[in-house]
DNA sequence: TTCATATATGAATGAATGCTCATATATTCA
DNA sequence: TGAATATATGAGCATTCATTCATATATGAA
């Protein structure tokens, strides 16, 4: 494509950018799922959900933190509906609700993976 | 699978979990990423420079944030390696340096639709 | 070189957030 | 029912972080 060409599909895109950008409205349920995604105790937790259901308690102990600290956290993810929970027995076992979850976790990876490539 | 082996099964993973689980200094950098996607301001650039590549004034523009604002995330996002740039005459213009960003996108919509559809 | 434009950057500030501590709630077992 | 165990929750605190403001840097034009 010549320079000129170039200018002109920069402009007209610029133009429809600003109309055609998702509102605050649809953009938030995403945001705030990366949000959940951004720390370190969260992610911890799915990677351990996603290999098996895990009570509370077992989580707190698999990844060395109180059981206060995991239970918060696990109510930010229900919330967001990325775990769900049911009791059984004495225990209430949270798991994944949802297998999407593992794969944006790995095409995350695959991310990193490249990007370490060009050294 | 009778109870007595979803028990047995249950107690090896949750022996292994605490071996396998991923360090901290392994996860950090996609910690770090699900980070940068955890802000309104940084997904909106992102989407917008899935369009095109834009200027750091372009994007303020579209979005109606300050310049300081936007050079900042930029500045974010290009320590992450997600996004590039080059001067192009007077302006600097920003690209995403990877595609995968937006699969990981859509693929966190379609985790939200599905979720709707409980309803 | 001098002026104008585009971008980057450091400090300050207010808001958001993760953890802890104390305590409330709920379930099982004796 | 009463004690023990498991989980949830609210307040407080320290930290992180997004934006603003002021200013520095860099490029292009005259």
């Amino acid at each position: 494509m010549s320079e000129e060409n170039f200018e002109v599909e920069h402009q007209k895109a610029l133009h429809n950018l600003k109309r055609d950008l998702p509102s605050d409205t649809d953009l938030d349920a995403m945001v705030n799922i990366f949000k959940a995604f951004g720390d370190m105790t969260r992610v911890k937790i799915i990677l351990a959900l996603s290999e098996t259901p895990l009570s509370v308690g077992e989580i707190a102990d698999t990844l060395d933190m109180s059981q206060s600290s995991i239970s918060h956290q696990l109510s930010i993810l229900k919330q967001l509906n990325l775990v769900s929970n049911a009791r059984r027995g004495r225990n209430i076992h949270y798991r994944l609700s949802d297998q999407h979850i593992i794969t944006i976790f790995n095409q995350t990876k695959e991310h990193i993976i490249e990007d370490d490539n060009d050294f």
